[in-house]
DNA sequence: GCTCGTTACGTTGATCGTAAGTATC
DNA sequence: GATACTTACGATCAACGTAACGAGC
């Protein structure tokens, strides 16, 4: 199980057919498939069962889907919180002179704070 | 990123050095260097404050570390689940003759007595 | 015959190990 | 010289695309 099988899966759930995912993932109906058919042989459960014109998530794969959206907005606001250090970083010289950068993100990290009072204390760190 | 990153991170945090990670996750030293250093590039961020003989997170591996420790604790949760699902339907006529399937496993699912009624109404999914 | 999913197969890229290099103690 | 990390390179496996196939409308 990897996040890329999940991100696949999760496509697929909210777009309920395997063709439709592989347009929005720019990926190719046979590839999103392959995935699915691991993650169900890795797991050991059928995922979806396979309706003409229509996907219907089994128990497992409802189970799998809420799992898959936690992992997934845990992993993206990760991923956005270390782009924020990472910005912030090579803004550094601007955040010690100026007081609008607070401002310049739409969603400023909780840790912003944390990290403003980590930088001074260790500026040798960045 | 991805989960085979963050595990091979958190391996690194928890034993406080490359070597003894490669150990537990029995691969060779270079190919766990190799992957923070990937993680690294990916995230435009340093992890760890090479010293000698010591490893420091910085503030960006901080943060790193506490988001895959939640991220893994989600995914080990998920196939858990996924897993108990899995070995429920194998053992699925036991389910309905016996009463002690519920203490089979130390952590038995939350979704446990959801999955039950789920089965009941829903046979032929299984 | 069109749409959707599956199976088969070849190619490319990621992942890992071995070997060699650098640095610190 | 022993230990720990890095760099370089080659081999293996995973991931993806193309092509061909099967089933339902």
């Amino acid at each position: 199980m990897n996040l890329r099988q999940l991100k696949i899966f999760l496509t697929v759930c909210e777009s309920g057919s395997m063709s439709k995912a592989a347009k929005k993932l720019y990926m190719t109906q046979p590839s999103i498939s392959q995935t699915i058919s691991e993650l169900e042989q890795e797991l050991n459960v059928k995922l979806f069962e396979r309706m003409s014109k229509k996907l219907l998530l089994t128990y497992a794969g409802e189970v799998l889907k809420e799992y898959a959206k936690r992992i997934s907005s845990l992993v993206e606001e990760a991923q956005s919180t270390l782009l924020d250090i990472s910005n912030l970083k090579a803004g550094k010289l601007r955040i010690g002179a100026s007081t609008t950068v607070g401002n310049k993100d739409k969603y400023p990290s909780p840790l912003f704070n944390e990290f403003l009072s980590y930088l001074k204390e260790f500026p040798s760190q960045f």
